[in-house]
RNA sequence: GUCCCCAUCGUCUAGAGGCCUAGGACAUUGCCCUUUCACGGCAGUAACACCGGUUCGAAUCCGGUUGGGGACGCCA
């Protein structure tokens, strides 16, 4: 058997992290077993659906490097076939017309609630042998529901949580077209999962209860049931649920906030699936590594400390070169003129092994590129009348001293011993001379990629003649 | 209210009856390295929610309790 899974997000927001998930995993699952992935837009909710989060959705997976076999496959265009299923269904007695307005309907469940019960349609127009059914009323236009069965119960071995078992009776007949004749969600998900031959339908947590409803479909349609697996939810930092109003966010907050692809696909991979003790992997291993089995039923709760700390993993291990490509932007975005400094990718190279993220990287290395302000109390501070005169002899030195960096600490080390000094006190007025900081790379590293003209320039603050 | 799901260090997790005096990672603490801060190295603190049962033996199986979450739409 072809594997064959999909996602199928609705577009009424952007890509967040949980559906990113869900996405990885479907994907992954699919690659390993050299599978079709389809990506399928459930568009159907014309109201909340629009174009900007159809494009947002695709662009959050192809920054996460999730690439689609087929799709995407949008249901509102699929309208013909759902309307040929539902009359099929109609005549073959599957689904029948239901003429409960909508405002009736809350108003019956309104009184099952108020008796302590599970509010359901009470099947008053389900055609039964021998039963009457009421007057059709003239002024309503009819919905279609399903006729779900009565008795037993539906149960299927989820791959994630193991056997789920649901008695009918806590199904009702739901609606599976509405009163203008567009289908609802959970008919459109059978029809499309069975067309698209759908073998593995890797899905959230939410759809659980779902489940029960679509297999009952699928069966009144001759359909396979496919193998379901149900990702627990993604919390948020704090342990509470992700949403709108509490920090739910988008994939595509991850590369704005300096995060590397690599490092989120390891981090979301990880995060809800295990294999051992691994937790650096690519997203090649990942795929052949990822299974059904090693998934955690429980929620998970994101941790940013943790993908800070992997995101430092892969930025360690990026070259300066292509580090430099990527850093370049964002210290673009602080206005940072690249052309008027060294390389950036020698700076990128000296931070490299201390800051987490792009953005980190940027801010840190802003005084290679913008002269810094040196406040007069943090250089008293470490600015001794001992190591005046030898800094004003090693600046003076460094006018003709070749510039690298073991031969500028040659320099400093020489005049070091020469003035029976320290090393922070000569080396700490140094720094904050040069970066107006006091914690920064070496500071001969830091000479050698500013230059020495740059570098004597800036050692002109508050140095004495 | 009804139904469903979940439950190992603060967090992500390993664990599918004896390998567990419970392992790894992040975070945290201490030490080392050091030219500050990092990086790195080493060491430490820290968990099987509770109660019963099955078994020679349970973190692992069963039941219950508690706690958390989800679903009950002409939304998806």
């Amino acid at each position: 058997m072809t594997v064959r899974s999909r996602f199928a997000p609705s577009p009424t927001g952007y890509l967040h992290i949980g559906g990113a998930r869900t996405a990885l995993y479907a994907w992954a699952y699919a690659r390993r077993h050299g599978g079709t992935f389809i990506l399928r837009i459930e568009d159907t909710d014309v109201e909340r659906s629009t174009p900007a989060a159809v494009q947002a959705i695709i662009d959050g997976m192809k920054w996460l490097g999730l690439d689609h076999d087929e799709g995407p496959y949008f249901q509102m265009q699929r309208m013909p076939r759902y309307k040929e299923v539902i009359a099929q269904m109609l005549a073959a007695g599957t689904a029948y017309h239901c003429y409960t307005s909508a405002g009736e309907l809350e108003a019956m469940r309104e009184a099952q609630r108020a008796r302590g019960e599970k509010p359901r349609y009470d099947g008053r127009w389900r055609p039964e042998a021998g039963k009457t059914l009421p007057a059709v009323p003239a002024d309503v236009k009819p919905v279609v529901r399903f006729r779900n069965p009565i008795g037993g119960s539906v149960s299927w071995i989820d791959a994630v949580k193991g056997k789920i078992e649901i008695a009918n009776a806590e199904l009702d007949d739901l609606i599976i077209a509405r009163g203008d004749g567009t289908p609802t969600y959970n008919f459109c998900v059978c029809v499309d999962d069975r067309d698209m031959k759908i073998t593995h339908v890797i899905r959230g947590d939410d759809h659980v209860n779902n489940t029960p409803r679509q297999i009952n479909i699928l069966e009144a349609l001759g359909a396979t049931v496919p193998v379901y697996a149900h990702l627990s939810m993604i919390l948020g930092d704090d342990g509470q649920k992700l949403s709108k109003r509490h920090g739910a966010v988008s994939v595509m907050d991850y590369p704005a906030k300096g995060y590397l692809r690599e490092a989120v696909v390891n981090y979301l991979a990880r995060l809800g699936w295990s294999h051992g003790d691994d937790e650096v992997f690519s997203a090649a291993q990942f795929c052949e590594w990822f299974d059904l089995d090693h998934i955690t039923p429980s929620a998970a709760q994101f941790n940013t400390e943790k993908l800070n700390w992997l995101n430092h993993e892969y930025i360690k291990k990026t070259d300066p070169a292509a580090l430099a490509a990527l850093l370049t932007p964002f210290l673009q975005n602080l206005g940072i003129d690249v052309s008027s400094g060294p390389a950036v990718s020698r700076v990128a190279e000296l931070l490299r092994d201390r800051t987490p993220t792009l953005v980190d990287m940027a801010e840190a290395a802003r005084y290679f590129f913008v002269r810094p302000r040196v406040d007069s109390t943090l250089l008293a501070a470490h600015l001794t009348d001992l190591a005046r005169p030898a800094l004003a002899e090693l600046k003076a030195a460094m006018a003709d001293v070749a510039w690298s960096k073991a031969d500028l600490n040659a320099a400093i080390k020489a005049g070091v011993a020469k003035h029976a000094l320290k090393m922070p006190q000569m080396m700490m007025p140094l720094r904050v001379m040069l970066t107006g900081q006091t914690q920064t790379p070496a500071i001969d590293a830091i000479m050698d990629v500013l230059g020495r003209e740059e570098t004597l320039a800036r050692l002109d603050f508050g140095l004495p003649g």
